[in-house]
DNA sequence: ACATTAAATTCGA
DNA sequence: TCGAATTTAATGT
């Protein structure tokens, strides 16, 4: 059961360590970073609280500091579809902050996560101000539409190994999501709601996985070994000289 | 579904 | 504040 006001209740300005993990920041000119971290807002969610909903008003632009979230849309059937998981490091919902829309999908926390928001109208004065501001946007936006599409061939592959190996590698994506260094922090019960297997299945994978040198399995979290392994499963195993 | 292991929390000094 | 005892969470099969 979710709740979807805690975390505009307790939100308050960040810490110095908080505002280090925010990878925009730290591409502004100088000028323009005071007023970005002026407006730079953070909340602890709780598992099940929603960070944003479908049709609500845009408020803020949305970024994760510590936790996993993941991206659902409501089908017509009337049930969350999951688009993606959001691990630390990742930003969202510029293009409905772009077009002050209402946002088009939900967001949830899946864990206890610490989400960072900029709110929309400090998004349109540092769109309006900072070039380097816009080439990150204009990036995010280039590197997500890869991912998504990545995201359409993954649903279409039947083999499960490579299922989870190739959400594995997106979640690894250190351009999306950089606050993920080597190891990605993710039980295997999360990654298995968000591939769409059962949590056995994916325990199997991660093991067959971690034989081929792709990764390493530990508690709570999924260490990578060889990212270009992960991307590649679909080609067939690499053996190395 | 169940047994095992790791981590988080509680509690008494 | 330390660490042993207990509870909860995650993993492996």
């Amino acid at each position: 059961m979710g709740r979807d006001s805690a975390v505009y209740q307790r939100r308050r300005a960040p810490t110095a360590r908080e505002l280090a993990d925010i990878p925009w920041l730290h591409l502004l000119e100088p000028g323009m970073r005071e007023r970005a971290v002026a407006g730079v807002v953070v909340s602890q969610a709780h598992a099940g609280d929603y960070v944003c909903r479908t049709g609500r008003p845009v408020t803020f632009w949305f970024g994760i500091v510590d936790g996993l979230l993941k991206m659902t849309v409501d089908n017509a059937q009337g049930d969350a579809v999951t688009i993606t998981g959001l691990p630390p490091g990742g930003w969202f919902g510029e293009g409905t902050a772009l077009k002050r829309e209402p946002y088009r999908y939900n967001v949830q926390a899946l864990r206890k996560s610490l989400v960072a928001g900029l709110p929309v109208d400090t998004f349109h004065w540092l769109l309006d101000h900072s070039i380097a501001f816009n080439r990150f946007v204009m990036n995010q936006l280039n590197e997500r539409l890869g991912q998504f599409v990545a995201a359409r061939e993954i649903d279409r592959l039947h083999d499960p190994d490579t299922r989870v190996a190739l959400s594995l590698a997106l979640l690894f994506n250190p351009v999306l999501y950089p606050g993920v260094r080597q190891v990605l922090r993710i039980t295997q019960q999360e990654l298995a709601y968000l591939v769409g297997l059962s949590r056995q299945r994916v325990n199997e994978s991660l093991a067959n996985l971690q034989a081929q040198g792709a990764i390493r399995v530990e508690y709570g979290g999924v260490r990578v070994l060889d990212l270009r392994a992960l991307r590649s499963h679909h080609l067939g195993e690499m053996r190395g000289p």
